[in-house]
DNA sequence: TGATTACCTATCGTATACAATCTTACGTGG
DNA sequence: CCACGTAAGATTGTATACGATAGGTAATCA
């Protein structure tokens, strides 16, 4: 599909992934240089990537601190599912509009995979999918604006729920994606946007109280699975050797 | 208000102007030094306003030519409209929620000074004070992340209007909005949304043939009313001196 | 022993330096 | 006279260097 993603792109991807899968959890530090080290680029990339990190609300960055993995407010929280149901609204009117058999069959596809996941028990991927059900669906919109948006809002929602979530039941309702698709296919505009309204209110919901323990780790191990190779510990630019000084940047508080 | 505007926020505001006023039109060329110059700063801080601008769909930078005046498509234009619709409709759900005297009376102060400046014929402010009535009434919304996706949408469509619209019928009807402020007042949300719906098919109706004749101006000229003390002709961190060599950046393709 | 202050390290903000690449202009050959 | 190749210049991509500042730590004093 893209020819050749760059590395910033790369370095965006893993860390976007690592905070929605809650790796990194709200609230973690992010100090430019350690990332650049295990990303194997300078801060002048790293900045790049949190600029973009920051534009969506991920990370906060500003006031000479290290960046941190956001802390939405209960604020944004309300914020970011009010703008999210009339976004999802339109995704909703414009894909029934331009349905067509290849749309029914990503989705078909999409949710056999959150059943797979489910069943697996893979709480990072499940909820993984369960966002990207809404973002793929935005892409058959055909509008690559309200693609954006959706896919900025949907990263918002889940770190309100990192923050706010019950800890696991973060399955977000495979059952509700399913009507949401057949409702689309039978061009029911009306009880889609219910049922749609319906299912946000469901994971809006869930933002209750989630305190979960903390148990501090390196940076490096957090995010070493998205770390292109695998790891952190090789094709450094032979510079900074010795052991990487990776330590506890987890932020306990 | 804020307290210390940066110099990069001074910088963003200024560019944002320029090209919603039209002073910078589509295609036109903004190198990164020369606009380092103009405000005194380094490419490292011009790369950063220009990460936002591009971020709003209000310039186009990557493939490693000079950043550009974006130039949407038409697809853009027709996307960037789609959006706005659902976002505004729920702004105005939101306000009219919301409503209290001191909305009517920032909304009455807002349409007194584009009544103004409609009279006055200066067509650059009109355009800025058109886009702006519909930013100030997301901003009541009370809802900043749906302000934000307004504020972007609305810049979007400015650019839009610069490249497909009339040369100078940007007044945007001002009569319309005077009706949404009565509907909005009114608390019928009904006929606010049908008034609004209306108003942005008119502006996008606008979205016609405008070709607009080239008058090749060097990027001095056309920023100088926008950088702060005037002209980019002073204040230079003492490098670079002699005739700074801005030339004829317009592209006239 | 507890609070206070001075220092010191970590980390960021900004500017500059160097390398890569695109654009443009010019000269040469058909 | 036009097409094409080459070289010089302009412009961006990336890395590094330097200065400023916040936060923590340890030593000091009551």
């Amino acid at each position: 599909m893209s020819g050749k993603p760059s590395r910033i792109d790369q370095a965006y991807t893993a860390l976007k992934s690592a905070i929605i899968e809650q790796a990194l959890r709200p609230g973690d530090k992010l100090p430019e240089d350690e990332v650049g080290q295990l990303f194997s680029m300078s801060r002048t990339l790293v900045r790049q990537v949190f600029s973009r990190l920051n534009a969506e609300g991920l990370i906060e960055i500003g006031g000479k601190r290290p960046a941190t993995v956001a802390i939405p407010s209960l604020d944004d929280a309300v914020a970011a599912f009010e703008v999210r149901q009339a976004l999802e609204r339109e995704v909703i009117t414009l894909v029934i509009k331009r349905w067509n058999p290849e749309h029914k069959a990503a989705l078909e596809a999409h949710l056999a995979r959150e059943i797979e996941a489910a069943k697996a028990g893979s709480a990072p991927m499940s909820i993984r999918l369960a966002g990207e059900f809404h973002t793929l669906l935005a892409e058959m919109s055909g509008n690559p604006l309200l693609s954006r948006f959706v896919s900025d809002v949907v990263s918002r929602c889940s770190v309100v729920l990192a923050v706010y979530g019950r800890p696991h039941s973060a399955d977000c309702g495979v059952h509700e994606h399913r009507d949401i698709i057949d409702a689309i296919a039978a061009g029911d505009a009306t009880s889609a946007w219910d049922l749609m309204r319906h299912h946000l209110g469901e994971v809006e919901a869930r933002a209750l109280i989630g305190s979960s323990e903390d148990s501090p780790r390196s940076l490096a191990d957090m995010l070493s699975p998205y770390v292109e190779g695998g790891a952190g510990t090789k094709a450094r630019p032979a510079k900074n050797r010795g052991r990487p000084r990776l330590q506890v940047v987890k932020e306990n508080r």
